[in-house]
DNA sequence: AATGAATGAGCCTTCATTCAT
DNA sequence: AATGAATGAAGGCTCATTCAT
């Protein structure tokens, strides 16, 4: 019972589709049949949709870290304060939506991916970057020039936690990996 | 013209093109035949010794892992200090023999492999264990009740800076990845 | 907005757009939405209209032939000697309309289309009994018994000719392929 | 049971079903699975020694061409006149071998390939090139001056004659299509 | 009249793996 | 010890065709 403007409605159910099914090859070694499957279409409609597997895997990618990003920007409208801003970050980085199994799964093989593609190299670089910059503006007032390396800190420990998560070791519980990053900001300050 | 004692020769030649390869590649998709050629051999050789794809992977695998715990080890019996002995774990982390982009490549891969196998799994964990163990240890005597803590730490920082160099952002140097995290641990023990 | 009378504009689009597509490709390796992009229409219309591919190909061929045939007759109708009915057949043959690049890839190709197609072949074989009965008879006058060989002859020369500028080597301009067929005639009548 | 050097028998094996199949498909589009299993061996085998399917095609082209050629070039050979030069030519031409029903239609759709693959065109120029040439030789002690445009002719007759028998309407006959041809050259030669 | 939506079937190609030598 | 020969299985992608609107 075809419609009219079911492509948004594919893309997305497609996009979902295949992180789902990453995670629970835990790889890209995914077919593009079984996305589809999943997704409730047919193989054909995936290709005449995205054109590739390659950009089905970008369209996901783009996916997971814009969902991110929009969470982060979210819980920082409701941080008042420097620290509460800091903590803001970290807590998004291990909210439910993110922190899931499957989730971090496709997570890591899009690190798999970036050794590929430049346009999933350049999607994560930027994640990174953005990812510093917010903890360093949010570290500014109270640590001044540690800022920089603190959040450089911050953020490996944050992706070391998410790798460890990915082995099933984790930390399931998300509240536990963030009070690990954020313990390790100096308790007070570093100046007054 | 056969030769004697060609095993430990083929499997060794096989192990290491195997990491140059995923390393080159950046990922899994590596065909036997390529290793096998990168090593020298036909394929069916390189089946003849590891009985298949997976285990010649889990082998390059053992390698890695066990190169680098033989580095851990032999920097601990270098150091003379609690503190020198936990610098000499993360300076081994960051060896030139460990950081390397194509090792690093690998490593990154071998967490992917650990969502399909358990024999790949096990080898992790044991890795992650491993690592925290001997950091623990190091920390104990200056650092007290905070060294599980701290432990946790240094590891989610040692695999976040992998992480990032797998991307080609680093940290080209290893010596300033050991600096970032070491810079983590309190200048002064938490009691005196 | 419903339009009437579309069907005979569609159609003559889509055979229009068919040839030009064949010639463009060098092949029958066309698909049915190119030709309906070319055309300005979607591919389900251009099956609605036709009902299958073979069915275009079909009536792009009646139309590349009678086009030809029509094109032969008006010359037919201007010529005032034996011979010269003669020269109009063959100049015809190597016209502006018929004897451009991408009609004469579609007129091979229509050769291919004749090994597979009963319909394609009856189109063919119709055109070429038709070229040698025009040719017998306006070569009868002047050349008698001989007009059967010499008809035959000539036909086989004119599909030569377009073979040849096929391989984009001719005779690019029509007139020269005419003179090299026309020199083949005896240039005095046998008999007298 | 794989032996050694098997490599030349595979890929003759493979180049006689390409034209085999071609022929009996009257098109190129013929699946490699098909020529495969007439060659009695798996698909990818026929890859693994072609590397991809234009190259069979490609190989099967040079293959039919060069038997061409050399049964030219045996016929030549035997000639001692100028004139009889000039019908082993168009006789070989028409010999049993290369006037077959599967090889005339594997030929016309060379013709088709060569609208796409530049190797493809190379080759069929070579070859016309080459059967112009050699007419033009044959035909210059008798003819002089005139020897270029007969030969053009010539060659131009042969190739119509082929398409002609791609209809199956032809002259199955090979002996009377040479009659066909031959009778265009003026009896007597020009000058005596 | 016209089209977006949708799919089943099929093809080229790749690859891990086996086997005889 | 070592390899060329060989294949089954599978995957990505294309396309003619149908259908509901």
């Amino acid at each position: 019972m075809p419609k009219l403007g079911m492509e948004p409605i594919r893309r997305a159910a497609l996009v979902k589709a295949t992180i789902a099914e990453i995670g629970a090859a835990g790889s890209l070694d995914v077919t593009v049949s079984q996305i589809a499957k999943r997704a409730g279409m047919s193989s054909a409609l995936a290709h005449h949709y995205f054109g590739g597997k390659d950009q089905i895997f970008l369209a996901a990618m783009r996916h997971t870290l814009s969902v991110y990003g929009a969470e982060v920007r979210g819980a920082l409208l409701m941080a008042d304060s420097p620290r509460g801003r800091v903590e803001a970050i970290v807590r998004s980085s291990f909210s439910q939506t993110s922190f899931r199994r499957d989730v971090v799964a496709a997570w890591l093989n899009f690190y798999v991916l970036a050794q590929r593609y430049d346009d999933a190299r350049r999607l994560l670089t930027i994640y990174q970057k953005r990812l510093r910059s917010n903890l360093r503006h949010a570290l500014r007032p109270d640590h001044g020039d540690a800022a920089g390396e603190l959040a450089e800190r911050l953020a490996a420990l944050i992706d070391g936690a998410y790798l460890r998560q990915s082995l099933g070791l984790g930390l399931a519980d998300g509240s536990r990996a963030a009070k690990l990053v954020l313990g390790c900001l100096p308790d007070a300050p570093p100046s007054v």
